[in-house]
DNA sequence: CGTCCACAGGAATGACGGGCGG
DNA sequence: CCGCCCGTCATTCCTGTGGACG
């Protein structure tokens, strides 16, 4: 088949989906306009955020809870019907949306927060504190609750320390007319303790905790999605509950829930079949799990790959870390390369564990020392394809799958 | 019952590169 | 724009540890 011919079939099938009504809908940043099993949290937030209707400041308020929880999307979706509301009877309010992950510097955070009340910062130039002051110049002259989201605010203040925090709390005292609350969003648990005390009561006036979803939940939740997503008829039965299931298994997780879905769908789709079966989510795990892997691997060092690779061609019975380190070290012979030490190679087969390639366990083996034992956790395929897109151990890969 | 194995893993420190802030 | 600071990878030195073995 010519290379058209297969580029028309592709291009026919993407216009015309066997499967999919509407694939935006199971999205991860799609906010549905209905958010079930969220009901507490939504009239919590609202009950909370309500001052907004007599123009009036609403407490500051700390949300937490594991991702794919339905933190941002309850967030968004009461914001959003908030301002609706407040425009009927006229008491406007704005918001400012800010993920801290990809806006994590003081600087960014508050060009963003700037932006969203309508002055214009450059990208660089200003000092901090010259933005500050016009913020607070501008909030005095709208005069009306500004509400500040901070998502997954625990990364900002992992790298830039909770000065930015404690600043945006104290705000109110410098202002006359204007009105600020900040609503922080964060999936670690821990984060509120390691704050400065005087963050930690100011940012939590309020608090909202938001428990995962269980098995019977994230099925209807992911219903109500494929109703939309998929057309007539094409999910087989017991599918979407073997996507709930699985998620449930994982920390009740709604994103993974949904990706699992969409993905079957696509296998599907690439299949030419008409039908998503449960092999297809099966399928769909695996797949989602290779590609999890091979993106991990490419961004690990140097000396990481080489580990793992030494794990790979050493077989499938467990090793200790001295075994490990032996075969790294042959390895590195053969190609030229400087081995780190054993206390790196230590620290690497810890990074590796973290990241579920590998097992690492501790065991004491009592007169024969204590070390750990480890094994792979990945497919030995994927890991060679992924190890292999390294030009500098491309050769190795090679000449051990030969043999 | 004490020893001692084979590491685990903490602490201090350094090289280095990239991006922030003044 | 440039210096400084911070995160990452790595080294050196170190103390800790559970149980098989003599």
């Amino acid at each position: 088949m010519s290379i058209d011919d297969i580029f028309k079939r592709l291009i026919e099938r993407s216009l015309s989906s066997a499967v999919f009504k509407d694939r935006e809908v199971l999205r991860p940043d799609y906010i549905p306009n209905e958010l079930p099993h969220r009901d507490e949290e939504i009239s919590k937030i609202s009950s909370i955020l309500a001052p907004i209707f007599r123009g009036e400041r609403p407490s500051n308020i700390f949300i937490y809870g594991l991702t794919g929880t339905g933190k941002t999307a309850v967030v968004k979706y009461v914001l959003i019907k908030f301002e609706e509301y407040t425009a009927k009877i006229e008491k406007p309010f704005k918001y400012s949306y800010i993920n801290c992950r990809y806006d994590d510097t003081t600087y960014r955070v508050l060009a963003r927060l700037a932006d969203s009340i309508g002055i214009k910062i450059p990208f660089t130039g200003l000092s901090t504190s010259e933005v500050f002051r016009r913020i607070i110049n501008a909030l005095d002259g709208l005069g009306i609750p500004l509400v500040v989201i901070l998502d997954e605010v625990d990364s900002l203040v992992k790298k830039c320390g909770d000065e930015l925090l404690y600043r945006l709390t104290r705000i109110n005292e410098e202002l006359k007319r204007g009105k600020i609350t900040i609503l922080g969003i964060t999936n670690d648990v821990n984060f509120i303790e390691r704050l400065d005390p005087r963050v930690k009561s100011s940012l939590g006036e309020e608090e909202v905790i938001f428990p995962p979803y269980d098995a019977l939940q994230l099925e209807d939740i992911l219903s109500r999605r494929a109703v939309k997503a998929f057309k007539p008829d094409v999910l087989e039965d017991g599918v979407i509950s073997l996507c709930a299931s699985i998620a449930a298994k994982e920390h009740g997780d709604a994103r993974r829930a949904l990706e699992l879905l969409r993905v079957a769908g696509e296998i599907a789709e690439r299949e030419g079949k008409s039908k998503v079966s449960k092999e297809h989510v099966f399928s769909a795990r695996m797949e989602i799990e290779k590609d999890r892997v091979a993106e991990v691997i490419k961004t690990l060092p140097l000396h990481s790959k080489l580990v793992l690779l030494s794990l790979a061609i050493s077989g499938n019975e467990s090793k200790t870390t001295g075994d490990t380190y032996n075969t790294y070290r042959e390895l590195c012979r053969s190609l030229g390369i400087d081995p780190v030490t054993q206390r790196r190679v230590s620290d690497i087969l810890s990074e590796l564990d973290m990241v579920g390639i590998i097992n690492a366990k501790v065991i004491n083996r009592g007169r024969y020392g204590k070390t750990r034992l480890i094994s792979l956790n990945a497919d030995l395929n994927t890991l060679l394809k992924a190890l292999k897109e390294d030009e500098r151990i491309e050769n190795i890969v090679k000449n051990f799958r030969s043999r």
